[in-house]
Formats: C-alpha cells, sequence, structure tokens
DNA sequence: GTCTATACTTCGATAGAC
DNA sequence: GTCTATCGAAGTATAGAC
C-alpha cells in the first residue's frame, strides 16, 4: 500500500518554486489546467519531478492551498483590530482571480473527497475572520444595529466572489447597485472589484 | 476546414435522450465528469455515438444549456406576474446541483470561448426574470422602498448559489444567519436550501 | 535532485462497415 | 442509426540511470 517512493524534502528549493508556480497557473488557467506536464513546463523541468515533491496531484493542490491560505488569514487576522478591517478585506477580494478560484477550489472539493477537509477547513476559517473585521467594523463606525454581521459576512463575500466570476464573462447587470448598496449598508466605499476595463470578457 | 461528417437530426430520439442523461451526469458529477464514453455508458451506448450527434462535447454541452436553460426561463418568467413570483425563484434555487451547476458553468465558460456566448446570453436573461420577479414581490408587498431591487436580486441569488456549494463541503457557518436576514429584508420565510439532512457532506 | 524511459488510463475525434 | 476499429494527445504515476 504505502509505497517506498522517494520524496524531495519540504524546504526544497525547487519544491518551493512549483508550489508558487502552481498558484499563479490556478490564477491563470483554473484547476483543470493544473496538470504535472503543463506545470514542469513553466520551469523547464521534466514532468516528472512534480512526483517527485508530490505524492499525487491532489497533495500538490493542497499544499497550494496551504501556502496561500496561510499567507492570507496572516494578512485578514492581521487587519482585525486596524484601523480599517474591512478595507483589507474588500482589497483581498479585488484579486478578482483569487475571487473566483476560492469558489472553484470549494466546487472541486464537492467531488474530491481528499480535498474537502482542507478546503472546508480553510474556509471556515477565513469566515471566522471576515466575520471578525466585519463586527470590528460595524462597531467602530457605529451602524445600525440591526445589521447581523455575520449574515452581512456572507452577503459580502459571496457577491464578490460571484461577481468576479460574471466578470469573467462579460455580465455585469446588478453590479454596480450591488456593489452600491453594500457600500452604503456598510458606509464605506467600495469600488468595482477591477474597473471592467482592465479584465474585460473580450467578445469571441 | 468544414467536416462533411454525418451528423444526426436534431430531433432524434437519442439525441434527446443524451441530452437529458447529460443534465443528470452534470449534476451528480459535474462537468469534468462529461465525456462521451461516461455518457454513453449510461445509455448502454458506444461512446462514438455522442459525436455523430455533436460535432465536439462543446457542442453537447451548449445542447444541454439550452434545453435546461429554456425550461427554467420560461417557469420563471411565468411566475412573474403570478401570486408569488418569489417564491418560484426560491424554489428553482432550491436544488442544490442546480445552483451550484450554474456557477460551474460559468467558471468553466470564464476559459472556454465556446461556452462564453451562450452562458453569458442565459445569465443576463435568466438574472433580468430574477429582477422582474424580485421587482414584483416588492411592489406587491409594499417594502420600503429603498431597498434597491436589482441589487437585491443579485445578492439573493448569490447567496443561495453559494450556499448550496458550500453545503456540499459541509461549511454551513453563517448560513441560518444570511437566510434570516434574507427572509426579514424581503418579508417572505424562506428555509434552508435543502435541510442540511438530504445532503451532508460525509466526513470522507 | 533531475533526468529518461515506460506503463497504463482516459479523453476527443474520425473513418468506414453494417 | 449504431457499431467496431483506430489514431493521437494528454493525463497520473513509477522505476531506475546519472
Amino acid at each position: 500500500m504505502a509505497t517506498t517512493r522517494r520524496r524531495g524534502k519540504k524546504d526544497s528549493k525547487t519544491r518551493i518554486r512549483l508550489i508558487d508556480e502552481a498558484l499563479i497557473l490556478l490564477s491563470e488557467d483554473g484547476i483543470s489546467a493544473l496538470s504535472a506536464r503543463n506545470l514542469a513546463q513553466r520551469l523547464d523541468l521534466s514532468f516528472q519531478i512534480v512526483h517527485y515533491y508530490f505524492k499525487s496531484m491532489d497533495d500538490l493542490l493542497i499544499a497550494v492551498i496551504d501556502h496561500c491560505m496561510t499567507g492570507l488569514l496572516t494578512i485578514l487576522e492581521g487587519a482585525i483590530d486596524s484601523d480599517n478591517p474591512l478595507e483589507t478585506l474588500i482589497e483581498l477580494h479585488k484579486g478578482q482571480a483569487a475571487a473566483a478560484l476560492s469558489l472553484e477550489f470549494e466546487i472541486y472539493a464537492g467531488r474530491r473527497p481528499a480535498l474537502r477537509e482542507p478546503i472546508k477547513r480553510y474556509t471556515d476559517l477565513f469566515r471566522q475572520a471576515e466575520y471578525e473585521a466585519v463586527s470590528c467594523h460595524l462597531k467602530k463606525h457605529n451602524i445600525d444595529k440591526n445589521l447581523p454581521p455575520l449574515a452581512v459576512t456572507v452577503m459580502l463575500t459571496s457577491a464578490f466572489r460571484v461577481l468576479a466570476i460574471e466578470n469573467a464573462i462579460g455580465v455585469t447587470m446588478g453590479h454596480k447597485e450591488t456593489l452600491a448598496w453594500l457600500s452604503s449598508l456598510l458606509s464605506f466605499p467600495i469600488t468595482h472589484p477591477a474597473e471592467l476595463t482592465t479584465n474585460p470578457a473580450t467578445t469571441s
């Protein structure tokens, strides 16, 4: 069962390069494009090297997720008690690729047992941190008490992620209005999550 | 360029069966599982028959989307001026597989040029119908005029779809609160989009 | 640590027999 | 209308040479 196959060390230089490059590849082309061949080619390595460092492609994906989620969590948690926690939260969602990718991960995890636990764990951790950031913002600005912070958190982050996906295919109906409404609810200016001019869906 | 290859008629019995079965397959296992072999096997046909009816797998996918979206649009548009338009809208989102699948389609469309136009078109049409349903509801119940109907539409449908995806991996934090808040905003009871008991994420 | 060689699987797509 | 046969591309993964 458990193969005795040689495997590269965790702190290996190449292993780290693979993880970093994988994240870029994922952001650009999505999960389906993350193959050993695709990835290794970008670093001018043979594709088998991926299997030297990672037992399976799922393991690679988990490593990528661990890497980027711990980074993002650190940023978000560090912002919770800052002057402007909401700004950081929203900034993290402005990278449209990241916002779309997180939903892609969750969909993927629904079909891949190996991915479910880690993805669920980070999703929970993220929601908790986001919730604290939003709560802190609402308190700090003394905003209408019957605005339930947890619900607002879910709505805000859901909307950002769906809008990111829709932007990529040129759907924009209601985006402006949604962001404007969220802005007014939170008394916080929210601009379009990527100006629509920088990432347009070219008409074929 | 344009091959002279024989292709089955649009109203062929088998073609329709393929489309129907494809939708079931998609709902159960997602886009990545939709292969000619997977699909044909379910109907005890040889996999090449798929290429007899569809020039490419993208074409099959478009046919599936055409089929199910026109059906859903008819239902939704028929509900707009009914007694309870919101009920129909929400009912359509209760099928968690469908809600999750629609987002999966949009993500997929972002990377597949051939899918972009049809998916964008249906997304726009759907939003328009949803918008009218929500507007009608708000008017009918004389709900607070400074609740922007288009923004509410986007929020409501985004939330439903993200919650469906999260449910599938066992993430539930904030779901109850979000639905409760939406219920209160819309003066309309919204229950959990699949009671969490019928579609639980089994712990591996 | 990285490579070549290789095995096995699954996929999309076409041609041609029946 | 459906089948068999087949091609070629791409995927995961392992073994072993260097």
